[in-house]
RNA sequence: GUCCCUAUCGUCUAGAGGCCUAGGACAAUACCCUUUCACGGUAUGAACCGGGGUUCGAAUCCCCGUGGGGACGCCA
């Protein structure tokens, strides 16, 4: 049996954490087994559904390299499929119409929540040997109710939260088509997983309570059941509920925070997964490992912390060119620009290790490529007469020193030395007047990548003021 | 209210009855490295929700309680 997994969110908003999380395990799942994994776009609630919300997702999965085997599928385009399946089971008894009004609903609730009872429908137009009905009321659009069985129970073996059962009895007869035809959720993810023969079903755990009414409406089908797993919930740094009120961010706002699609994704994997004492993997070896044993069956609480130093791990062993293109893309916002400076490459392999994401790296490479601004406390409190008698002098050592790392440092060292100073004396306000700033990696380094012009014209002009 | 799920350091987790004096990681603290700030290295503190069972033996199995979460729509 070839695995077919699916990822189905509703087009109402962003891809959130939450739902990158179900995303990653159901490719994973499929990845690992060879299998197909299936992009479906729930939009059939037309009311809240927005092509720029399925824009959102597709971005949002395009930046986590979740490729997708098969669609994007819309449920929309499928409702002819959807109509077709409910005639039949209108036809075969196992859905029937239901002319109760939204009001006799409301009243129905009303008196059972009043009663300290579930709400739930109660049957009155359940067709029933030996029943006697009223005439249809004129003037209803009757909505179309699956006829759930009513003894026993339905149970399946969750594949992350063991044996789970629900008695019939609990469950009432959902409405599978509305009053103007169209058709419900629960009914749409049955047709859709049957005719795309989706073997597992990872989805979130606010589904569990879909579960039996789908195998339900799958047996009423003599349609297959599929493997149910049931994911926990991502709760908020603050051990809160993510909600859109609430803490819950859209995947590119990660990006926009300057966090690398792979650190991203190995938090996640490891957010109600685990693999031993594994802490640190690529996506290969995720696919490799993944199983769905291993999911936590409880919910895990997001934190910032550990995604800053998986982020901070992983920009230090990124490519140098590409972290400088990312960082270009956010100076360039800030009007600046690679052109007339440094090799940007290298300056972001001076400081990728110091940085925890993209963002402060482009603040890093900033003064590189710009003249430094450091501020007036700063220049009062490092660039002192006996320091920029220092200054003036490595400035003319630095003239002629051949430009490498080690001869740099070797000067900045004896110019110390010869001033009387030590290397923090002079090598801080070296670095307020060349990069604005009382830190950075280490001043040969700087010196060496800033370049002879860059820091000789700084240097003049911070002696000149 | 009813039904369903869930419970190990602050956080993510390892743990499938004896390997547990409960392991790892983030965070914290201390020290080392060092021209600054970081990186890095080393070390330390830190947990089995409570109560009953089952068993020679329970973090692990069962029951009850408590806490947390989800669901109860002509939403998905």
């Amino acid at each position: 049996m070839t695995v077919r997994t699916r990822f189905a969110p509703s087009p109402t908003g962003f891809l959130h954490i939450g739902g990158a999380r179900t995303a990653l395990f159901s490719w994973a799942y499929a990845r690992r087994h060879g299998g197909s994994f299936i992009l479906r776009i729930e939009d059939t609630d037309v009311a809240r559904s927005t092509p720029e919300a399925v824009q959102a997702i597709l971005d949002g999965m395009q930046w986590l390299g979740l490729a997708h085997d098969e669609g994007p599928f819309y449920q929309m385009q499928r409702m002819n499929r959807y109509k077709e399946v409910i005639g039949e089971m209108l036809a075969a008894g196992t859905a029937y119409h239901c002319y109760t009004s939204r009001e006799e609903l409301d009243a129905l609730r009303a008196e059972q929540e009043a009663r300290k009872e579930k709400p739930r429908y109660d049957g009155r137009w359940r067709p029933e040997t030996g029943k006697e009905f009223p005439a249809p009321p004129s003037g209803i659009a009757p909505v179309v109710r699956f006829r759930n069985p009513q003894d026993g129970i339905v149970a399946w073996d969750d594949q992350v939260k063991g044996r789970i059962e629900f008695a019939n009895c609990e469950l009432d007869d959902f409405i599978i088509a509305r009053a103007d035809g169209t058709p419900t959720y629960n009914f749409c993810v049955v047709v859709d997983d049957h005719d795309m023969k989706i073997t597992h079903v990872i989805r979130g755990d606010d589904h569990v309570n879909n579960t039996p009414r789908q195998i339900n409406l799958l047996r009423a089908l003599g349609a297959p059941v599929p493997e149910y797993g049931h994911l926990s919930m991502i709760l908020g740094d603050d051990g809160q509920k993510l909600s859109k009120r609430h803490g819950a961010v859209s995947v590119m706002q990660y990006d926009d925070q300057g966090y690398l699609p792979e650190a991203v994704l190995n938090y996640l994997a490891r957010l109600g997964w685990s693999h031993g004492d594994e802490e640190i993997f690529s996506m290969e070896q995720f696919v490799r490992w993944f199983d769905l044993d291993h999911i936590t069956a409880s919910a895990a609480q997001f934190n910032t912390e550990k995604l800053n130093w998986l982020n901070a791990h992983y920009l230090k062993q990124a490519d140098p060119q590409r972290l400088a293109a990312e960082a270009g893309k956010r100076l360039v916002r800030q009007g600046v620009s690679f052109e007339a400076g440094p090799d940007a490459s290298r300056v972001a392999t001076l400081h990728r290790d110091r940085v925890a994401n993209l963002n402060e790296l482009a603040d890093a490479m900033h003064p590189y490529f710009a003249p430094p601004t450091p501020t007036p406390e700063l220049v009062a409190q490092h660039l002192t007469e006996p320091a920029l008698k220092g200054l003036a002098a490595l400035r003319t050592r630095l003239a002629d020193c051949a430009w490498q790392a080690a001869e740099l440092g070797q000067a900045v060292k004896q110019t110390a030395t010869e001033a009387g100073m030590k290397m923090p004396q002079l090598a801080i306000p070296l670095r307020v007047v060349l990069l604005g700033l009382p830190q950075s990696p280490s001043i040969d380094a700087v010196l060496e990548v800033l370049g002879r012009e860059r820091v000789l014209s700084r240097l003049e002009q911070a002696l000149q003021s």
